[in-house]
DNA sequence: GGTTGTGAACCACTTCACAGCC
DNA sequence: GGCTGTGAAGTGGTTCACAACC
């Protein structure tokens, strides 16, 4: 295949294949049709072969796709074939709840560091991870962690987010409702769970009984 | 304006534009030019007048925009001008922190139930809520309830989704890792935060150096 | 003079459709 | 025969650039 800048849109959809062949795999099944696989997920099934094709050829003409092969190359390309380690900023209610989630390990992500500016906080341990001041965030450099989670109030964020990329983090994922600014060469991922909430009302056809 | 099918990128948009226009209004700004609000936001400006031009000439040429006139207008568009009660199905970890979430408030919305099937929980009292039994769901058609977050493991999030459907629920915000299936009317909007986590890596540069 | 609103041009992603292969 | 991989066509969102307007 020619060259192609590959879309973001690509990126975006893979980790989705790779969590239904999981899924897939789990059930036992051996392979399956980019057509099957398509209607699963809700795509068009030109949409999958396509996307793969950006990396390389993975299939089988006349039958489709080893579902534990496609599996480890999916790893590969988005680079989750080894443990990353995360830090957790913002040990508030969110942060929390991100600190016990289970579903990050499926991935290879495992949160081994938490910070917080409460004092209150600074020193407790949750889920085997002791709270540490966010004065502490420069130690991140030498700890080998290269991503970070904002679960900060939107005052906080721009600064934690300066505060990391001069520690060395390449990715963050950030829950705080703010448009933060870093250099390219560092990706940010955000989320703010109340403007995804905000966009329903306006697909809701106003009904006039109650 | 010629009629034009309004993109759902730029529904997406809106709640985005509404947050800093917020911030901008408690900073005291009466008037914002695009290009300004633009930089802020890190868009494109001409992509701010077309967003807004699907909808009425909300500007003054020359001037801009008034910051609170186009706050108002926005929650008109979007439907916000009223509060929406929102039911909870999921009180575990990610449950409970969206619960006593403060940010939902902003856009006008309130957790007003929630459900939960492990009978150790249901009864219990957490911000003011008190947690009712899943098999309830049917109950929220008489409560003016139309809009639900999913906060499930995926393996029951489908069956979660179906007796939403049920009880009349218009619009779902999904935190379950599974592609849920509705009628056309109904808006689901996933949030699978493993998934975004996942798509750093690959825009990461490997260093050597650890 | 400066900014909005918008048709037109542009660009990028999606889908089609079929050659090639199993 | 059936499905993959992919150039080509189609589609739709983004950006340009400027007329209209304050």
């Amino acid at each position: 295949m020619k060259y192609h800048r590959i879309p973001d849109e690509t990126i975006g959809r893979l980790p989705l294949y790779l969590r239904e062949l999981r899924l897939l795999s789990q059930q036992g099944r051996q392979n399956i049709k980019s057509g099957e696989f398509a209607d699963s997920l809700g795509v068009n099934s030109a949409q999958i072969r396509k996307d793969l094709s950006y990396f390389g050829a993975f299939g089988t003409p006349g039958v489709g796709y080893k579902v534990k092969k496609l599996l480890r190359q999916l790893c590969s390309i988005l680079k989750l074939k080894n443990i990353h380690k995360v830090a957790l900023v913002g040990v508030g209610n969110l942060g929390s709840a991100l600190l016990s989630y289970s579903g990050f390990a499926q991935f290879g992500f495992e949160i081994v560091a938490a910070f917080d500016s409460d004092p209150n906080k600074i020193g407790s341990i949750r889920n085997n991870v002791t709270v540490e001041d966010t004065s502490k965030l420069s130690t991140l450099k030498n700890r080998g962690i290269k991503f970070a989670i904002i679960a900060v109030p939107a005052s906080a964020a721009k600064e934690i987010a300066d505060q990391l990329v001069k520690a060395g983090i390449t990715g963050i994922l950030n829950f705080a409702p703010s448009c933060l600014v870093v250099p390219k060469k560092v990706k940010v991922i955000s989320i703010d769970i109340a403007i995804d909430l905000a966009r329903l009302p306006y697909y809701s056809r106003v009904t006039l009984n109650k």
